[in-house]
DNA sequence: TACTAGTGGTTCCAATTGGAATCAAGTGGG
DNA sequence: CCCACTTGATTCCAATTGGAACCACTAGTA
């Protein structure tokens, strides 16, 4: 830990691009979770919870599978499924396959109120994202968040519920 | 508001350049953030706040500068300052030109802390980010980003302390 | 079956965040 | 100079988040 090599600092592109980054996700998400609270009465992380399940063939996931999908913590996805199923959104269920388990469904009105935000916060990421964009640019930013994304899914420890990587340590 | 054009959803490249976005930050905030608690005894929000102090030629910044540049509310910014002060990496003054306002001075030792702390900060937004991509791909990046985030400074009301722009409502 | 370890979820607690209210000080018009 | 209004910063409170502890059930093994 001594040998330390000199340090590579940003030159000014990659300064560039990692504090765009961090600035545009930043005021993207405000904007995103403004819109869906005054247009569709959710937050952004609602929305996500909902949208997880709708995309799931069978409507319900159970909460680790869910909390993993979400990058957040199990705690984390307990409190937001106890918001949603006293909105009415979202039912819990034993998971008849295991005993321990419980399958997050989503209800028809959640369904009902994830259609009727839909459209307001997909125009919402073209006006912020997408659209300022050509095709091109959204191809090359699409290639470039697949591979960052699946590096990092391999390297990023998780909150708690991690799947054991590579050498679990004993 | 009854008239409206048939949503315009994202096709499949759309879909991965948003959803490899929000999944790369939210990785990649994170084993920031873990890195820099592990190996430099900050969290990536003081880190920033530093690194915004050391930037300004004078070290010092009023409280509502820095919050609109940290892209955080005031109070938001208070509480970051009230926690590295009781470190004492930062110290506050009074304003010589506005005594309403307080400046908030990096310390010898905060410039200490962070010198000591940004070359593990820059390793790991290389490993996260810069080196798994290559040079054409980071200048696609840079230049994407750069886009949006001016385009997004423009549209997106940050937390209190906004600037008025165009037309104030009365 | 009994024992131990692992997994799934929740609960508890501490840290952080945003919004509204509050307070002090600057600004412009009588 | 006084008043209304804006601005800079803090305080208070509610919402959200992560980590650790905890409980219930499953799995592997003797």
């Amino acid at each position: 830990m001594c040998v330390m090599s000199e340090t590579r600092w940003l030159n000014e592109t990659e300064q560039r691009a990692w504090s765009g980054f961090l600035e545009t996700y930043e005021l993207l998400d405000r904007h995103v979770d403004q819109q869906l609270r005054q247009e569709g009465g959710l937050t952004k992380v609602q929305y996500e919870v909902l949208h997880h399940l709708n995309e799931s063939p069978a409507g319900h996931l159970c909460m680790s599978e869910l909390a993993e999908r979400m990058l957040c913590s199990r705690n984390g996805l307990t409190y937001q499924a106890t918001q949603l199923e006293k909105a009415g959104l979202l039912r819990r269920e034993a998971n008849p396959a295991d005993e321990r388990g419980v399958l997050a469904v989503i209800t028809d009105e959640g369904r009902r109120v994830l259609h009727q935000a839909a459209p307001g916060h997909v125009s919402t990421v073209r006006e912020g994202l997408i659209d300022l964009l050509t095709d091109e640019q959204v191809a090359q930013l699409a290639t470039i968040m697949d591979i960052t994304r699946r590096h990092l899914r391999g390297l990023v420890q998780l909150p708690p519920a991690r799947k054991r990587a590579a050498g679990t340590t004993h």
